[in-house]
DNA sequence: TACAATGAGACTAGAATAGTATCATTTGGA
DNA sequence: TCCAAATGATACTATTCTAGTCTCATTGTA
C-alpha cells in the first residue's frame, strides 16, 4: 500500500491542535498527545522533527511547550509531510533521475512527475487554516 | 521518502515492453529482464503478480512467454500500481477509517482523501497506449 | 523424452517502522 | 537554591518490508 507513516499522520494532529488554539498559545507535547492519541514516548520525535523543519517552535522548562512557528495559512499538509517523509517522490526516478539507467527514454518518467505535480498541488492547498475552521466545525 | 517500491518499478517496465511490441506478440521474461535491466531472478515475482492481477497472461513451456491481457490503451499507471502495491491510500485511514479513533471528527481524513482523488486520476490517465507511443519516439 | 519457459515459495541481508526507555538540558517557581 | 516540568538527543527492541538469490515443480513444444 501506497501511504505515509504513522508518524507523518501523527504530525499533523499536531500541527492541527496547534492550528485550532488560539494564536500563540503554547501547549505541552504531553497533552496533544493526550487528547490526539498519539504515543507519549514517540510525540517526542515528532515534535523534535517539526522543530527541525521549523514547522513549530518549542520552549524547556516548566510552562514550555510548542507553538506554531508561523501562521497556520502558511503551513500545509505538504510542509508536514515533507519535514516528516523527505521527498514526495513517488518514484525514486523523479528525484534522483541519474540513478535509472533507462531515464533518457523512459516514457513513464514523464508520468510519474505529471502525478507528483498533481499530487503536491493538492497537498499544498490544504492549509491549516482551512483544516482547522473545518475541525472547529465538526468539534474535532 | 513517500515512493512506489523497485518491483512496481519493474513492473512498469514489463508492461511498457509489452505494449511496444505488436499486439499479441509473445516475449519470455527473460528476455524483457535483459532489455530492460530487471534482475533476472525478480522478475518473476513480477510476472506473476501481474498475472495474478490479469494485466498480462502467460503461456508455459518451450516458445512461451507473456503478452497484455487485453489492450494497452485499457492498462493505466493506476493498475499497474495497485497490482504491485495494493491500494493507492496516502494514508491508512482513506483505506480502512474505522481504523482510525479520529475519524469522525478529523478534517485531515478530508484532505487526504482529495489528494488521494488526484494522484487516481493522473494516473489513471497514463495509459500504456500513449506511453508506448511516446517511447517509440523516444527510441526507448 | 528433452528442453524451455513459467509457478511457487524458501531463504538471506539489510533497512524501515513503531514503539519504549533513558539521561541530559533548560526553565520557572516554591 | 533546589525541585519539578518540559524538551533534546539517542539508544534499544521487535516486527515488517525490501531487494535480491536460489531451488524445485509444473507445463508445453518439438
Amino acid at each position: 500500500m501506497i501511504s505515509i507513516s504513522r508518524e507523518t499522520d501523527y504530525a499533523c494532529r499536531v500541527i492541527l491542535h496547534l492550528g485550532m488554539l488560539p494564536v500563540g498559545q503554547r501547549v505541552t507535547a504531553q497533552e496533544i498527545a493526550r487528547q490526539r492519541i498519539v504515543p507519549r514516548a514517540l510525540i517526542r520525535r515528532v515534535v523534535t522533527r517539526l522543530g527541525a523543519a521549523k514547522l513549530v517552535t518549542t520552549t524547556r522548562g516548566s510552562g514550555g511547550g510548542l507553538a506554531l512557528a508561523r501562521p497556520a495559512s502558511e503551513i500545509s499538509l505538504r510542509d508536514v509531510v515533507e519535514a516528516m517523509e523527505g521527498a514526495i517522490a513517488l518514484n525514486t526516478c523523479v528525484i534522483y533521475p541519474r540513478e535509472c539507467p533507462l531515464v533518457k527514454a523512459c516514457p513513464v518518467h514523464e508520468a510519474w512527475t505529471n502525478a507528483r505535480v498533481a499530487l503536491v498541488r493538492e497537498l499544498s492547498q490544504a492549509t491549516f487554516d482551512k483544516l482547522a475552521a473545518r475541525g472547529q466545525m465538526l468539534g474535532a
